[in-house]
DNA sequence: GTGCCGATATGAAACGATTCAACGATCTGC
DNA sequence: GCAGATCGTTGAATCGTTTCATATCGGCAC
């Protein structure tokens, strides 16, 4: 007993292919004896819809394409939950694909949803270059940025604004009198790192004594921060930062654990202020609760969505959707 | 400018569609002189293979479905992380799936990836009833349970000993001279906890004055464990447990955050020992650093997907693995 | 009895790739 | 100059579904 076709269950029914399949889509349109019949059948042989000639027949597949720069990131999955759920309301699956920021893990994910023909790609890059997005989109996959912009505009996107948000996580530090800054980043091929960097140096320019310093981390992890973290308890208290922003709570954390863990050494905030970025459910909980900037997750997936499905449906682009964050003050800075 | 097919490849190169498929898949049975045209065609109009139409030939497709209880919980992503990685060592793409826990969401995922004719899938099964699950095996798409076990044994699993990790928990708690118990619990009907929980039970019976309290929340969430956390301290001192052991670290987290929260009213671990359980990365960067019960997450990934990859590369079934788990001791217990 | 209608059911074409038997061209050795 | 081997290419069949034009049937009006 191999895997059982529509065939067979006409044969089984006594009826042509064609009803089955009626009976699958239209059943309205099909005689309720014949129906029954038919769903006897597709019962007792246990028949199962064979995707891909599905999808083979009608060109595309009924799926979207989601990439981020990070599954263990709880920000991405909050994200992909709203991702998720949206387009579950729409009849669509999702396949989550992880670029883990390697723009050639990116590039296999792109052209893995390229072959399946899905109906659109949600994604954050990687690579900042949009080319093979652009091109992608022009080939009718349409595509919608989350998290990031396209400075041509070509794209879609739906996105926080980081600028702001760097700002205000700046001008923070700077009003509880914080002047000597350590900007804790991530690559600075990513929009993200480099709008919140942005942001952070217009608030810095606006206060004549205050200094700025930038560390560009290879990756954006717990590890990575706390391994920053001890460098900086290492440092003599003089050439220590007053305050830290890291671009995401990830690092956020990791420089915390890392100074309170060295305990005595460096007091938070009293000695150094630390302030993340996202607001992760975690950011609260943690050993000093931190404080950070907050991003609208699950509505940045569901608008995302919504983006994608307008474009498919008749081509009205959003255009760049842009929602504003919010300060969350705790005591890793506030004390 | 339609979608460029196979067809249109070969008649721009001026070869057959046999002689593209050619070049596509046995590169070395073509002359180079037409490989290079060929190719050049590909590059030319953009060439992207229907995944749908190879899949339909051939019968199955080139991924591997994998359904877990919650996406935000970092023990499944980091197993989901072990699973990508083999996976794509294999030449297999991962659909990852998330059930939340309801057994509705699971079929529905099922469904998806037999229509889909995966060629096998990984489930933590909300569904406390296997019998679908044994159903899907039997007609020859390969079932590997990751952290579950069948009892009746006709599936493989790969699991850790969870009646033993529950047991080292318990006589963690107990050799610290605890005696009131308290197991915070996730549904019954799961089998993680249904073991943890005979495990604890079996510690608790070797020591005669030893009471033991269990409550069943319906969600394994950092949310819940703090709301149960808040009803802790909101108890009177002499109806208080002297330890908890919450089944998952997500809940022991929470209870830990309440109970620490309430400055002053409970101290742990003084009062109320804490420890949770998987020992994710956030464990140990907690307000007050958590015991938890490890398991080699990552491996059980990678662990499950030989198991499925052995099966359907001839058939040895690999049964039940089961690893072994890892007692972590910190503050949260020990002080 | 003829013609027509609506309601159902049918059968064939199409989707795009893969595979394999068969074919033609070129070469080898005698 | 020919049998036989080698190499590269071709064309047709095939996978399982959907769709649509066409066929069938019973009933109804005249």
């Amino acid at each position: 007993m191999g895997v059982v076709s529509i065939r067979d269950v006409a044969t089984a029914a006594g009826v042509s292919i064609g009803t089955v399949s009626n009976v699958l889509n239209r059943p309205e349109k099909v005689a309720d004896a014949t129906v029954a019949k038919v769903r006897a059948a597709i019962d007792e042989l246990g028949f199962i819809r064979n995707e891909a000639a599905r999808q083979l027949r009608d060109g595309r597949s009924a799926a979207i394409g989601l990439v981020v720069l990070d599954v263990r990131n709880p920000y991405f999955t909050d994200v992909a939950h709203g991702v998720e759920t949206a387009a579950a309301a729409a009849g669509l699956s999702v396949t989550l694909g992880n670029s883990d920021g390697d723009p050639a893990r990116e590039r296999r994910y792109l052209e893995l949803f390229e072959q399946q023909r899905v109906q659109g790609v949600l994604i954050s890059p990687a690579d900042a270059s949009l080319d093979r997005l652009r091109r992608l989109d022009e080939r009718s996959i349409p595509v919608v940025l989350v998290d990031g912009v396209d400075p041509t505009g070509a794209l879609d996107a739906v996105t926080v604004d980081d600028v702001a948000g760097g700002r205000m996580a700046a001008e923070h530090l700077l009003g509880l009198g914080r002047r000597r800054l350590l900007v804790v980043a991530g690559p600075a091929t990513l929009s993200q790192v480099a709008d919140r960097l942005a942001g952070v140096r217009a608030a810095i320019a606006a206060v004549p004594d205050a200094s700025i310093e930038v560390v560009h981390l290879p990756q954006l992890t717990v590890t990575a921060g706390r391994e920053l973290g001890r460098s900086l308890v290492a440092r003599p208290a003089s050439a220590r930062p007053d305050a830290v922003f890291a671009v995401n709570d990830l690092l956020g954390l990791g420089v915390l654990q890392a100074l309170v863990l060295e305990r005595g050494t460096v007091r938070v905030p009293e000695d150094v202020a630390v302030i993340g970025y996202d607001d992760i459910e975690w950011a609260a909980s943690a050993v000093v609760p931190l404080s950070s900037v907050r991003q609208p997750r699950e509505q940045l997936g569901r608008t995302a969505i919504e983006a994608l499905l307008a474009r498919g449906a008749g081509g009205e682009r959003a255009g760049a959707v842009r929602f504003a964050p919010e300060l969350v003050a705790r005591r890793s800075t506030t004390g």
